[in-house]
RNA sequence: GGAGAAGUGGCAGAGCGGUUGAAUGCACCGGUCUUGAAAACCGGCAUAGUCGAGAGGCUAUCGGGGGUUCGAAUCCCUCCUUCUCCGCCA
């Protein structure tokens, strides 16, 4: 959520902004700031008529004691006034607050100067390109999911019939695999100085407004309603709202925190040949890393995150690109975000592994997030966080990247964890 | 799930219908003293909104919401959380 200062004071870089993004209702933006406007006004008329209430009634006390009764009275009469009046007020006061809050909650981030304009996934620009071969796999080559089946290493068939589709159940190997990739990650988190943290997987409504989930992808996420908690669809969400309603010191930045969760995403009707496999599930593991930083330095934070990643995909031997989302496919509350697909040689297509995310103040502005400075001012903090990394399509893309005739070869790094070095 | 108790500032802890945004202590920050530190003493120290150039003023907030009252941290209702006991249980 922007803070209305901010739409009132960068309308013409805001405009230019939203305008990459293809945001249509340009005019909530004057209506945003006429509606604070009202607020302000119709605040101060309410604060008047309760200062008027709070003094007469503070000398009510005191006439009473001095016996002076009908003084007493006619204060109260005028208490009795002044509250009619503020009754009326009120409803307007709360409906005007109302337009406000929507209309600010329907104003995405205001892009990054370096985001590219474009309408979708077509207009994202390649930062890193990969510049070295392919896998070569020759004319026997399958895609992950005859894989898993080929090594009984993986089986959606099984998840549906424990669940339903798009819950997969990995064996033997295969869930050795998992397990080593999830290790790896947080350890190779933690080396970069990220405190790991292990936090509920079902969160109240309180933490999925902070980051940004609701009131937006309502249907995105699986919702308990007996008990009104949302299944995480992403370890974003408890780990920023740890510093829900906090106020840090300056030199406590920069804060770096990583967790492993499972993360459940309804994926709501997307069904089709392109999410074959563990392409799009609904429940898949996933390493975050989150960062909570000194405006000054959130974007010095943001490459750091990138390197990261790449580092990580390094170690996996997998050929993979950077793209840099232009404005039409970058996310609600992103001001700036880095795509990392790696390239899934079986099935000649990139896949999405990794998001990074630069979020400025939009979360933190939501989850009165704030550091004060030197001179005790307070400041809202920049959030960013990013995928490091995301494991089904890791896991199949591994699969696929490093299968030979004698079977998936496990890259160097991560053999460590998985104590052998081929699934055959 | 059942029965009780409690939720007040960073922490501890008073207040239990009127000038209390809230005593006191600790912590923290500034000062005096000291070669330096400690102790002692003096001063400061909540959040948000709003008005004001500023000093400062006003409003709201004592777990959340609602109510009673001229007036609520204090009374009532409701929800949430924590603790104790019982039941169930990895």
């Amino acid at each position: 959520m922007l803070l209305t200062s901010f739409i009132k004071n960068n309308k013409e870089r805001l405009t230019l902004g939203l305008k990459k993004r293809g945001f249509k209702e340009l005019d909530l933006l004057d209506k945003v700031v006429e509606w604070n406007d009202e607020r302000k006004r119709l605040q101060q008329e309410s604060d008047e008529l309760q200062a008027n209430m709070n003094r007469a009634s503070k000398s009510i006390g005191g006439l009473m004691k001095q016996g002076k009764k009908e003084e007493a009275e006619k204060a109260k009469g005028d208490v009795a006034e002044w509250k009619k009046t503020l009754a009326d007020l009120k409803p307007r006061l709360e409906k005007v607050k109302e337009d406000l809050e929507n209309g600010l909650l329907n104003i995405p981030n205001c892009p990054h100067e370096s985001v590219p304009a474009g309408q979708d996934e077509e207009d994202n620009e390649v930062f890193r390109a990969w510049d070295k071969p392919f896998p070569e796999l020759g004319e026997n080559k399958l895609p992950h999911w005859e894989l898993a089946e080929k090594y009984d290493i993986m089986s959606l068939k099984l998840g549906s019939k424990i669940t339903g589709a798009g819950f997969p159940v990995y064996k033997g190997k295969g869930a050795k695999l998992q397990r080593a990739l999830i290790a790896f990650f947080l350890d190779e988190a933690d080396k970069a100085g990220y405190t790991e943290y292990i936090p509920p997987h079902m969160v109240n409504e309180a933490s999925a407004r902070g980051t940004g989930q609701l009131p937006d992808k309502e249907g995105q996420m699986y919702h308990a309603t007996e008990d009104n908690l949302y299944l995480i669809p992403t370890a974003e969400v408890p780990i920023t709202n740890i510093y829900r309603d906090v106020i840090l010191d300056e030199k406590d930045f920069p804060i770096k925190m990583t967790g492993y969760t499972p993360c459940f995403r309804r994926e709501a009707g997307s069904y089709g040949a392109h999410v074959r496999g563990l392409n799009r599930v609904h429940q898949f593991d996933k390493v975050e890393i989150v960062r909570l930083e000194h405006p000054e330095k959130s974007y010095e934070a943001l490459d750091e995150m990138l390197e990261h990643v790449a580092g990580l995909l390094d170690k996996l031997e997998l050929p993979y690109r950077i793209l840099r989302l232009c404005g039409g496919d970058l996310g609600f509350t992103s001001a700036l975000t880095f795509d990392f697909e790696v390239f899934s040689a079986a099935q000649e297509r990139w896949l999405e592994v990794s998001s990074v995310s630069n979020f400025e103040t939009f979360q933190s502005n939501r989850l009165k997030l704030r550091y004060r400075d030197a001179n005790n001012k307070k400041h809202l903090a920049h959030t960013l966080n990013g995928s490091a990394l995301a494991l089904a399509r890791i896991f199949a893309s591994i699969l696929e990247n490093h299968q030979t005739a004698e079977g998936i070869r496990i890259p160097k790094a991560l053999q460590p964890y998985t104590r052998f070095d081929l699934i055959d």
